[in-house]
DNA sequence: ATTCTTGTTGCATC
DNA sequence: AGATGCAACAAGAA
C-alpha cells in the first residue's frame, strides 16, 4: 500500500512522541526488517535519545534523535506506523516499539516484512537518505528531465518506467495507473513513442497526482473521490468514471495494470 | 485449497 | 547496456 502520500501519512504517526525521549525499546527477536543492521547496538544508542523531527521522501522516512542518531524505516508491502496508549501489549508483527517518556508507544507493525529498518549515526547525513532521487514536486523534476529519461529508457513499457524509483521517487504501482488514466496513455506503450505533446501532458499529470495524493491521503488518510480511478481498479466489474466502459486488467511492467481500454488507446503518446 | 497482492532486490537470460 | 521475467522475502484476503 505505501506509496509517496501514505507514506508522508504513515510518519506523521509518531509526532505524539516527538521532543520526547526514548525510555525502553523493543524489538522483535524474528524481525527480519532490521537484515544487515544490528538492532542491539540501535537499542543501545537510541535508549535515552530524544526524537527531535522526522521526514519523508519517495518511499523512505526518517526519525532523528539528539546524538546525531538516525532511524530510516522503508513500508515495504504491509508496513505502518502506529502510536499507541503506553500499557497496551504488543499485537501481532509488531517490528519495533519505542516507549517514550510520559507518553505513547511509537510502533513500526509489518505483517509480510518487505520493510526495512535502517540506522545511522554519525555528522552529514545517512548514505541511503542522501541517494533518493529529487522529489517530484521539486523544482529539479521538469519536463525536460523526464524526456530525457523517457528517451534513454525508449524500449519500456511507460509502466515500467513510471515504476522506476530512480526518477519517479515515490511512485507505485496504483499511483502509476493513476496518472497514465488521468494522462489517456495506455500502460504498455513504449516511453520512446512519446512526442512532445504528449510528454508535456505527462509532466502535468505526474505532478498533479503527486499534488492530490497528498492533499487526499497525505493529510488525513481520506478516501480518494470516486472520480479517480483508485476507488475502480480492484474491484470486479469495475468501470471507468470517466467513461463508465469496463476497466482492463493484465501484467505490465511486472506489476498488475489497470486502465480504461477508450480513454487509454496505443498510440495516443505519439503527439 | 489455491491464488492473489499497492515493494524491492538479485539473478538469469535475451 | 538495456530490457524482461522470475524467484525470493511472508502473511492475509478472497
Amino acid at each position: 500500500m505505501p506509496e509517496l502520500a501514505e507514506v508522508e501519512y504513515f510518519r506523521k504517526q509518531w509526532n505524539p512522541g516527538m521532543g520526547k525521549r526514548v525510555k525502553e525499546i523493543i524489538i522483535n527477536k524474528k524481525a527480519r526488517v532490521f537484515r544487515g543492521e544490528k538492532p542491539e547496538t540501535m537499542k543501545k544508542l537510541i535508549t535515552h535519545a530524544r526524537f527531535n523531527s522526522s521526514a519523508a521522501a519517495a518511499k523512505q522516512m526518517v526519525f532523528l534523535f539528539n546524538k546525531n542518531l538516525w532511524i530510516g524505516i522503508h513500508l515495504g508491502m504491509t508496513g505502518r506506523m502506529e502510536c499507541r496508549p503506553k500499557n497496551q501489549t504488543p499485537i501481532k508483527h509488531d517490528q519495533l516499539i519505542l516507549k517514550m517518556s510520559s507518553g505513547p508507544q511509537l510502533i513500526f507493525n509489518d505483517p509480510r516484512q518487505f520493510g526495512r529498518v535502517q540506522f545511522f549515526q554519525g555528522e552529514g547525513v545517512p548514505p541511503w537518505w542522501a541517494k533518493i532521487s529529487p522529489a517530484i514536486l521539486s523544482q529539479e523534476f521538469n519536463a525536460k528531465e523526464l524526456g530525457e529519461f523517457l528517451k534513454r529508457r525508449k524500449g519500456s513499457t511507460i509502466k515500467a518506467v513510471l515504476l522506476m524509483q530512480e526518477r519517479f521517487p515515490g511512485i507505485g504501482n496504483w499511483m502509476a495507473d493513476e496518472i497514465l488514466w488521468r494522462a489517456g496513455f495506455h500502460p504498455a506503450a513504449r516511453a520512446g513513442k512519446f512526442g512532445p505533446k504528449s510528454i508535456q501532458l505527462l509532466f502535468k499529470t505526474v505532478r498533479e497526482v503527486c499534488r492530490d495524493a497528498f492533499r487526499v491521503i497525505g493529510k488525513d488518510w481520506s478516501d480518494p473521490p470516486d472520480s479517480w480511478l483508485f476507488n475502480h481498479r480492484w474491484k470486479k466489474g469495475g468501470r471507468c468514471p470517466k467513461t463508465k466502459v469496463l476497466l482492463e486488467r493484465k501484467t505490465i511492467g511486472g506489476r498488475t495494470s489497470c486502465w480504461s481500454p477508450t480513454r487509454q488507446p496505443l498510440g495516443a503518446e505519439r503527439r
